[in-house]
DNA sequence: CTAAACCTTCCCATGATGGGAAGGTCAACC
DNA sequence: GGTTGACCTTCCCATCATGGGAAGGTTTAG
């Protein structure tokens, strides 16, 4: 199976397979006689896997740990779910930090008049001096 | 004053000050004989925007626009609030994804007994072919 | 006078992804 | 058989916001 089959079959773009294979996240799989790589089943199910895997949220690095539990018969499921659990509390953390961000926002937009003067509380909050705010990344 | 001092003031580092400088996310200050850069009072106001504006998740493009509609004393409140809100309801949408990927992983790890067995419903269920999910970015 | 602490510009790297060029290959159609 | 279009390959570049660091000039404290 060329690499467009694949592609279309687990959802992760040609080029992106290529990325992958490349970083290691992937095995190379083997080639044809005339150099195009070749899919089997089996390669398509780790793409498919993989790309669940990013799809909820798990950075790559995140998602070749998962697939190496994924592929190792003898990994306990502690491991597994020690993994999703810090995954959880992580997007927790990220999901508070949006939710204060937006909130602050809204409350700001609640206390603007949004007509045509030129008063507006919003741009004298953001003109304060800086709180202790989310840094994200 | 220079970029170190304004740096510390502000709460943006260096580096990024002369990046938002070289984007033209700020104007460019003026610099001293020595060609050091040269920060006013004014000049470190709208760096603590800027900052605040970030943290507050406005891309550099909004923030951009937010300094714009600040340093315009012509402006309505009502452009404001409209930058505001839309980026409001992009937080939202992008929490609620979140939300659904921490709630998906949540349901998965409860699934999962966590002890030195190697059957994991987590593993099963990401392997399973791709449903419509998050894509962000 | 020297050493440390600044400043400048320039280049490189990140992470995940896409765009595109240059060149080889294959399949279908006339 | 020849042409065309759709593949495939590798390689380079760009993104966005940020940091690291080199090479070289300046200022300040001892």
């Amino acid at each position: 199976m060329n690499i467009s089959d694949a592609a279309q079959l687990s959802g992760v773009s040609a080029k992106m397979i290529r990325y992958y294979e490349s970083i290691g996240l992937i095995s190379a799989v083997g080639r044809k006689s005339n150099g195009y790589r070749d899919y089997s089943d089996d390669a398509i199910a780790v793409l498919q896997f993989v790309r669940r895997a990013r799809s909820l949220g798990f950075s790559v690095d995140e998602t070749r740990d998962l697939v190496g539990l994924w592929q190792d018969r003898a990994r306990s499921s502690r491991q597994v779910k020690k993994l999703v659990e810090a995954h959880v509390v992580d997007l927790s953390r990220r999901i508070e930090e949006m939710k204060a961000m937006r909130d602050t926002l809204a409350g700001l937009a609640r206390a603007c008049a949004g007509d045509e003067r030129p008063d507006c509380p919003i741009l004298i909050d953001l003109a304060k001096a800086p709180r202790r705010a989310a840094r994200r990344h």
